[in-house]
DNA sequence: TTTTCATTCGAACGTTCGTTCGAATGACTT
DNA sequence: AAGTCATTCGAACGAACGTTCGAATGAAAA
């Protein structure tokens, strides 16, 4: 409204917007820990001390991009949620918002997923929750999805689905170009039809089952040696 | 063959890879970034300086665990894939070489998939090759795996579905407890027939087909604020 | 004009980091 | 006994880090 230096928030709030969004591209690049605040001050041109009206420390900044980003998510899909009661079409929803946003957000949602155990204490948990309750949507929608099926045929784990499902979307980070060929439209049909189709149709394809094999042994030959190596 | 300080390969080795197991397990807890090189004498025993006689540098730490770990993945996949001629098949010991070699070496994997960034130079190409190659092997199969397919039904893209295992297999360093009631077993057993039903029965599903929803509003809903936020 | 206060920053502090250096150790060879 | 050499380490170095402090700025309020 008033624009003025004693209580201009709109003027403060875009520069600590301006600051976390570029503040997120570095991490996003060179990651969290490897980012200094100097690099922030030479990439936003405001001074090192000048960051520090604007956050209480490093952290805080990691912390106002997490759940900043988290909460724009959420947000979005449990409104998008209310527009339809069937079990398939919410996990459709589900993932269309995640992935889109994704893509739309790439550097805050890279740093999302990517630099979860760079947050301590409060911070932490506070993201940490947020995730919990996202997760337990996830699950409880793919609960739902699996309650359509007949009872007869072997299910995919739960829990299993629901971690592969956020493997599946959250590792594009690792590859995925916005500006290359694949569309965003792309990227949703495909993993939503991967996903889904796999997550639905249980072991109805032949030649699938397959006896599990001499585990113990395997796991000996793997398992990286784990004796004390003394002196 | 003959043991003494002279020429005692075997020590020496011997030794290099207990400080590999334990900077692995580490860098896999804290991030390799904060890890300390006085973090790994701590753990080791040996000497800060020690540690030196055993690597050129922290950095060089990091890469001999990778490209340790890569190198047996890759070996070992490639002698069980000799064992057959049929994609589904090979599929399948390639889901099934990953996953448990995944479960059993989870802090080298964590580090693996975790700081592919955290290399620089010729140590990050080396590494980075061999994880394209990986990639390419995975895409071949997954290629000769849809080559069987009738050509009439609509394919799930190839990139895509590569990415996708990967991310699904690469991911559960975020959540697996090989402690816990999930055995390595379920996993492979589990994620292969999620990934294989879905790959192979592209859209046989009913009610998968979904109108591309409004894809430009979508994206300018969530993308975040790109203005230069001056000053 | 004088005061107030949000905003900005140069300079510095104390800490931690990766790495190096020169010396010490001790089992083996000569 | 003297010498060799793989191995180990205490101590230190310079650099980079996150953060702080006190001063400066300048527009609004008095």
């Amino acid at each position: 409204m008033t624009t003025g230096p004693k209580q201009d928030f709109s003027r403060y709030d875009q520069k600590l917007e301006f600051i976390l969004r570029t503040a997120a591209r570095i991490f996003a690049e060179k990651g969290y820990h490897s980012t200094s605040m100097r690099d922030i001050s030479r990439a936003t041109e405001v001074s090192l001390a000048g960051l520090y009206y604007y956050c209480r420390s490093k952290e805080e900044l990691l912390f106002l991009i997490q759940d900043n980003c988290f909460g724009r998510v959420l947000e979005r899909l449990e409104e998008r949620l209310r527009e339809t009661n069937d079990a398939v079409e919410k996990l459709r929803i589900f993932i269309e918002n995640h992935l889109s946003f994704f893509a739309a957000n790439m550097a805050e949602m890279k740093v999302l997923s990517h630099e979860a155990e760079s947050l301590d204490g409060e911070m932490r948990d506070a993201v940490s929750n947020k995730k919990r309750q996202y997760t337990r949507l996830a699950r409880r929608i793919l609960s739902e999805v699996q309650q359509g099926l007949g009872e007869e045929q072997r299910q995919i784990d739960l829990t299993i689905a629901t971690y592969a499902l956020f493997g599946m979307m959250n590792w594009i980070y690792n590859w995925y170009d916005p500006r290359g060929k694949l569309s965003v439209g792309d990227l949703v049909e495909n993993v939503t039809r991967l996903f889904l189709t796999g997550f639905l149709a249980g072991t109805n394809v032949e030649r699938l089952t397959f006896a599990s094999p001499r585990k113990a042994e395997r796991l000996s030959v793997w398992r990286a040696p784990q004796g004390d190596g003394t002196q």
